[in-house]
DNA sequence: CTTCTTATGTATACAAGGTAGACTATTGTG
DNA sequence: CACAATAGTCTACCTTGTATACATAAGAAG
């Protein structure tokens, strides 16, 4: 009878926030951002879909969380001291690629600037490019030029990459494509173009004018 | 007879892709992109939802298409000829102001690189480039860092928008906002300090000292 | 002018996905 | 030990996109 009861009945503390975001990370990684769907997930975790609503608000407050435990795992501190210039660049790449294995991912980054880690990130990269002789505001321009810069090239990337992957499932044939490729030399350039390395190369070189004038002035 | 059958039975002609594109780009206007919903589309059409499958194949294509009428409508191509640095200027804040309209766009983006008007934009964009002095590559690497900053800039906007906008809808309180405040001095500060202009006008200076040094080569 | 074909809209119905509401069993507290 | 709070279950609903089958209007063919 027990056993009965242990099926159908309900069973006690078998969730948590913690669970409930890890398995979906899981299910993120494995298939998607888009394949985390509540019943799917229920499943996975051996529960009713309802449950995970004892944990979460709504699917949005859910899929909140799930982008800070994603920043979380991304892990983008650099790990030891470095210059500023080499700093922008550790940090750059490293956005751009986290966004980038995983492209819907970019849809939650809305919120990103409320994520307590992002912050962190920010925090220590004002601190780094001030230590370097910034002043105050040249410290955000610096650091927010290189995040968009990231972000945007991450995004813009996945367009391309929709294209290379799936002939037909955009709008526009694979006539569109070699037009583009006529027009510019080659896909392969248009790509390479737009690695977020070179937008952060001339940013760099930007700021050192910028550090150079303020010398100056000292 | 003839009037009853006008109203129940099948009237002809009139749909067309033009006009359901015009019909959603309104709604998407005044609602959000996000209330481009089949049913009340097709309300506002005078027509069952299903008729517009005979236009679209799916929402997606529909979508893809609003997407394409948007930007055209975006007019982001200076009118006059511009010297290359107030070109990337013009463009990069287009964009930016554009997307910062309407964020639900940003969804889109994803494949603005197959857009015929976005295509035109950068190869103008290359051209005034080349003129200007600009290697192939340069120019190539300019253009597009521009556009990231631009969409990296409208993108991560949006979160700081959400969150002044509606107290407790996002998933952090006014409380993490006076922090963020009281750590960079005040929240309108860090708004300021991410305007596309501010990163554009450090990649001029950037890609101003490479056409110093190709100057200096030739 | 009939007839055949194709284009365009209608009617019905379904599936997927998120979520409200009522109920139940467990758990920790006074 | 009673009792409120907590954590799952069960059921059912609503919204949104879309497949399918049908019907009528236009245009082409004879």
């Amino acid at each position: 009878m027990k056993s009965k009861l242990e099926a159908t009945a309900t069973r006690k503390r078998v969730l948590s926030r913690k669970r409930i975001l890890k398995t979906a990370l899981g299910m993120a990684r494995e298939s998607g951002l888009e394949a985390v769907k509540v019943r799917p997930l229920a499943d996975r975790l051996g529960v009713t879909p309802m449950a995970i609503y004892r944990h979460f608000q709504n699917k949005d407050s859910l899929m909140a969380a799930l982008l800070d435990e994603f920043i979380a795992n991304a892990n983008l501190l650099p790990e030891q001291e470095l210059e500023w210039d080499e700093w922008m660049r550790h940090v750059g790449s490293g956005i751009s690629a986290v966004l980038s294995d995983e492209p819907g991912w970019i849809d939650l980054l809305g919120h990103i600037e409320m994520n307590p880690d992002s912050q962190a990130l920010m925090l220590r990269g004002l601190q780094t490019l001030l230590k370097a002789g910034f002043t105050a505001p040249e410290a955000m321009r610096g650091f927010f030029t290189m995040a968009h810069i990231a972000v945007g090239a991450a995004f813009v990337s996945q367009g391309i990459r929709q294209v290379v992957a799936g002939p037909q499932q955009g709008r526009h044939d694979k006539n569109y494509l070699d037009d583009l490729g006529n027009r510019f030399g080659a896909l392969p350039v248009l790509i390479e173009a737009q690695r977020v390395e070179h937008g952060i190369e001339l940013l760099i070189v930007g700021m050192r004018r910028q550090l150079d004038s303020d010398l100056r002035e000292n």
